[in-house]
DNA sequence: TCCATCTTTCAACTACTCATGAAACGTTGA
DNA sequence: TCAACGTTTCATGAGTAGTTGAAAGATGGA
């Protein structure tokens, strides 16, 4: 991923709305939903939810697909994932704590979530030393 | 971590220059630069890096100490690792395939994964998610 | 104490993002 | 073809971030 790419993903992401706005399309699963749905849900404007969702669009954050007259906007899991790893990968090289801090967060208290999908990606559990890592305080 | 705080971060992460400065203090280590060098190194005026490091300070990714006349600014692994956790955690929670592509994208150099669309993702999927599936390509 | 060095703060300006409502565009069904 | 519906684009105004140079604050050495 190149820097104006994550640079552009990074910015569409630093917003509230749009920060939900990926939140629910995760949750939507590879149904999506439509733009009108989003706007419900998130008590968005229509024109207002149009410019956040171009944003995310541009960032390689979600993708786009007509159905009848709705506009159904899905999330895209490879760019929020490529986005993420420049982070980590590029930017901050690996950093042992930041990995570790990362990983705790992920890994312990993962609460109720129910993206839809089965259970989250084992990845990488006990690997990570304690370190800082203040875990997430939610 | 709470939501305005992750947003300061990211909206913080969401500069070039801003960025530049993160991957320099990084690779400084707990060691730090002075604000002098780091103006030196990124070719940045000393008004326009303060106000950068201000906002990187305010977002919780790096920390200052004085050491006689100089200020010294040190990557805060702990901000940046539960910036990225938040997002992977709170924000996509835990999504099967931003986490596979997150960690190829450390462990490996982000392969190609599909953009959106092709996304087989976990949606009601059902069976447990298929981590090693995507990506593997070599 | 005075001066040199390093860093931050301030003021002014430009440029951009955000928010709002109206209009335009594309698609569907009659 | 026309009307209805869903969505995007446009025009406008307000607010905020970014940039620059000058001035002020903090520290150490003579």
């Amino acid at each position: 991923m190149d820097r104006s790419k994550a640079l552009a993903a990074l910015a569409a992401l630093s917003h509230g709305d749009r920060l939900d706005l990926v939140r629910l399309l995760v949750r939507a699963g590879e149904d999506g939903l439509a733009a009108g749905e989003i706007a419900r849900q998130l008590g968005l404007s229509a024109s207002r939810l149009s410019f956040h969702l171009s944003a995310l669009e541009q960032g390689g954050l979600i993708a786009s697909r007509r159905a009848a007259r709705n506009v159904i906007y899905t999330i895209d899991t490879g760019g929020l994932g490529r986005t993420i790893a420049y982070l980590l990968n590029d930017c901050c090289m690996d950093h042992p704590e930041v990995v570790a801090c990362c990983q705790h967060g992920r890994v312990i208290e993962t609460p109720s979530l129910r993206p839809a999908s089965g259970g989250q990606a084992g990845g990488k559990a006990g690997a990570a030393p304690d370190l800082t890592a203040p875990a997430r305080e939610s």
